[in-house]
DNA sequence: TCGCTACTTGAAGCTGGGAG
DNA sequence: CTCCCAGCTTCAAGTAGCGA
């Protein structure tokens, strides 16, 4: 395949309707990156972060930052994916204290994605918002895959939540959720699967805050992220650096002063979430909750 | 179809601290 | 003190999806 028909799978989600899909995406994507780049560039301020330059198919743009010690090649890839849904449908027995399993999960997740958002990145400049909300759509759609083959079943929609004001029901705000998991028709979990937080996180603790008030109830929420980095355009030209997006004295201030939240994932983890107060507390990889934290909630 | 909610990213703006 | 930089925060943009 060549960059172009890439794109242009990327583009259609009828693509990716089960983890197959996905796994076979990523593996024509590597494919064709493994010798059909212009050049791979190192993030200057933090060197493990690589951008790729597509050649003139693809008008040598170049894509988001790519975290080399998750990214896959093409070869680790193809054991690392069948590895990636034995140890899904194995979870439970799996064991725990293995730092190789959990590193599979971690990067087989994000390599998927993220050959799904760099390919994207060989849209032509005036269809990068396209891109930008096909990424996030398929990536809620790839966690919710991923949640559903450790046996857990799950959806995304709107629940409508009364506001009652002086003791009448007066209107409903209604709330699109990313992530609902019910038992017997009750809501065990929220979550909210994006990309990266940024702008976000607030609407995240403000949102477990009012419908727990509103419904009078204590449901957990959680948060899933992919990552927390975008590129910097330094003033000089042909010099690439990242940005981390994650904003730490929002996340402590909400976590503190109004509600924690029940679980914070990342497949790419900034090294503060692992190293400062509050933060190392409360935010996890991604293994964590296929692991052990989601079964708690069910 | 319309109105609304929601999505991601890049650019711009702000601030504190170190160098000169 | 002024300049510069890195890090942090806000603003702006364009479009998808859902329910009525």
């Amino acid at each position: 395949m060549n960059l172009k028909q890439l794109v242009n799978k990327a583009k259609d989600k009828s693509n990716f309707v089960d983890l197959k899909a996905y796994i076979a995406f990523c593996d024509e994507y590597l494919n064709y990156i493994s010798d059909n780049l212009q050049a791979t560039i190192v993030s200057q301020n933090e060197n493990h972060y690589h951008f790729y330059q597509y050649k003139k198919e693809g008008n040598f743009q170049i894509t988001r930052p790519i975290n080399s010690n998750l990214m896959y090649d093409a070869k680790s890839f193809a054991k690392a994916s069948k590895e990636f849904l034995k140890v899904l449908r194995n979870i439970k027995t799996i064991n725990k204290k293995d730092e190789a399993v959990r590193n599979i999960l971690n990067n087989a997740t994000y390599t998927i994605q993220q050959s799904v958002g760099s390919a994207l990145d060989g849209l032509p400049a005036g269809q990068s918002n396209t891109a930008r909300k096909l990424n996030g759509d398929l990536f809620e759609h790839f966690i919710r895959l991923i949640i559903r083959e450790i046996g857990i079943d799950c959806k995304a929609g709107t629940i409508q939540v009364p506001v009652i004001v002086d003791g009448q029901p007066t209107f409903n705000m209604s709330y699109q959720h990313d992530l609902i998991i019910e038992k017997e028709s009750d809501i065990k979990v929220i979550g909210s699967i994006k990309t990266s937080s940024k702008d976000r996180i607030d609407k995240i603790f403000i949102d477990k805050f009012l419908y727990n008030k509103l419904t009078e109830k204590a449901t957990p929420h959680i948060a899933i992220f992919l990552n927390d980095v975008q590129r910097k355009n330094s003033k000089k030209e042909n010099e690439y650096g990242i940005n981390a997006t994650f904003l730490p004295g929002h996340f402590k201030g909400y976590t503190v002063k109004l509600n924690p939240l029940d679980g914070v994932y990342y497949c790419d983890i900034r090294p503060n979430m692992r190293t400062e107060a509050i933060l190392k507390d409360h935010i996890k990889t991604f293994d964590n909750l296929l692991i052990e934290d989601i079964w708690k909630f069910i």
